[in-house]
DNA sequence: CTGTTAGCGCCTTCAA
DNA sequence: TTGAAGGCGCTAACAG
């Protein structure tokens, strides 16, 4: 490996020289410049990298950590965030968690040792102390999931509660009065604020609570399927289904297909982040759109003014959704 | 940041000392390393490890480099590398090159500049004498995509073009002798392979190849749902069509449905992958199932053999897939 | 079994 | 505008 010497030797200058070229070449000589770029390209010479990270403590890369590559909905997250990053000289490594939270804390202590310069996680399920002091002390930011204190950990997301108001709002706008919910895993903040959302708006539309029509998913189709068969098996089944992912969402209509009923003539089902799939299924999904890319982007936005050593405060960033209505809501019932 | 000088000095100790009860602690007396790992705890050292990776030319990491993080094809191949990697001690990070070529390459310097110890491509679209020259100097396994010269650099693959040969031949046991294809890229030898294999297909049961059945894709769903508007606007219109991925095959099933046509009953459509939502998509898809975890797997497999130096020839493994018989290709025509 | 010591390659004062 | 020199924190001979 040629080493910044060996660009030194050939170039007749000393390696402080060499280093300023790179680093600084406005402060050095153009006609020495030239000398040393020439032995640079003769030689091929390549900094090395890793000297140089731990000369530097900085490595201009940042970590996203994602629960599940599988799932659309966070690789369309790390979308925004690369666009974001590659535009300010960053460049972007992923880890994957395969919902294991252990492995997430491994993922931190890259950013402990300076592996990378920042970090973003798309999902709060970890040793919460532990994340707080991390975030404390390095970079991190906080994407879609979010801690019930809110205000610990730099955070971007929607208004799980707010949306998932609207969208049950939506189904009783259209004369639903039975309305079911398959939630998302329970001790995850937004699945909780998605069935607050729905509470509420059933109880300010003077809607009784129905308590066999909580159901509790896993975020996978299989679990969507599942419930909804529970809930067609009801003595009083619901008219309406709101699942809190599209995938449940899918996993529902197929269930309710196999009964031999119809969407949304039948039972209308909506879910709730309108992935790409969502368009494609038959009928087409009705469901929330989260701004996936702008969260993204946003993270990243605020990663770096961390990074870059802006004390900015601890802030909750809160973006908008939409209501995406398509075919698996039907129309209105009266 | 507590450094190793801190703790030789709380446990009164050498440096030298420190690092062995890190590296080789069965080289330090019991009694010594317990004072070493008090001192360690008491402090909350964390070795730096930008200065070992420096040290050692070594960081336990593998980059895999994936071309478009919304395509599962590639998710879940990483689910297969990640298995291995992890339980061989290895640290995943991954690479989203968005599709651009230059990306790869600024990868490809991560390896270079042994930022990480081996690298996993799920592309073969870069420069190709830089990817061999790459492959030759350090650990790098090329997977699913491959070189024209299958053997300048170790890939694991499937034979694309038998695999197509068998899905075409399926389709013209059903009794079908009017099959369009929709390839992908035909940059891709993949994609050409599996051409080729529609092709030999046909002409094994003398069936006359038509050129306007030859349709170009992306991959994409789009891709699939226009060249197949545009077969079935024929004159003498296909009563099959094979997608060469299952997203193009999702759209030509979707275009055939929106002339008001059925899938199977008036058009057969196969695909290629069986990505999740094959099963999910109604119909069906008929499909090829590639063994993607497999190829994960026995990527990592290689590319540790790499990095710890076995010299091992250049290898093409080959990986078999498995014909899934669902609905949208129906059943005997005759 | 443990300590001494000499760098790894780069960057950055400081002095010229 | 340039060079000399020290050191980042860790590891691996080599001695003892």
């Amino acid at each position: 490996m040629t080493k910044m010497s060996d660009v030194a030797k050939l170039a007749k200058v000393s390696t402080a020289t060499v280093s300023r070229v790179l680093q600084k070449p406005d402060t050095v000589k153009e006609e020495t410049k030239k000398k040393v770029l020439e032995a640079i390209k003769k030689l091929d010479y390549q900094p090395n990298i890793l000297a140089r990270n731990f000369r530097r403590l900085e490595t201009k890369t940042i970590l996203v950590v994602m629960p599940n590559i599988l799932n659309n909905v966070f690789s369309e997250i790390v979308v925004g965030i690369d666009y974001e990053a590659t535009k300010n000289g960053y460049q972007v490594i992923l880890g994957n968690t395969m919902l294991e939270e252990q492995r997430a804390h491994g993922f931190m202590n890259h950013l402990k040792q300076k592996q990378v310069d920042g970090m973003i996680l798309l999902t709060a399920r970890v040793d919460i102390d532990d994340l707080v002091k991390v975030a404390n002390e390095y970079p991190l930011v906080l994407v879609s999931d979010y801690l019930e204190e809110s205000d610990l950990v730099t955070t971007v997301a929607i208004n799980n509660m707010k949306d998932s108001y609207t969208i049950t709002e939506h189904l009783i706008n259209l004369g639903h009065k039975k309305i079911a919910h398959i939630s998302g895993p329970l001790d995850m903040s937004i699945c909780r604020d998605r069935l607050s959302g729905y509470q509420d708006a059933l109880m300010d539309h003077d809607i009784h609570i129905q308590y066999d029509y909580l159901t509790k998913g896993d975020y996978s189709f299989q679990s969507g399927y599942d419930n909804t068969l529970n809930l067609l098996a009801l003595q009083n089944p619901p008219t309406a289904i709101f699942a809190a992912s599209d995938i449940m969402a899918m996993g529902a209509i197929k269930a309710v297909k196999s009964k031999g009923l119809q969407v949304p003539h039948d039972i209308a089902v909506v879910g709730f982040d309108d992935v790409e799939f969502s368009k494609i299924f038959e009928p087409a999904l009705t469901t929330m759109a989260q701004p996936f890319f702008d969260m993204g982007k946003t993270a990243m936005q605020l990663l770096k003014q961390k990074i870059v050593g802006e004390q900015v405060q601890n802030q909750f960033i809160e973006l908008k959704s939409e209501l995406k209505t398509r075919e698996s809501c039907g129309f209105n019932l009266k």
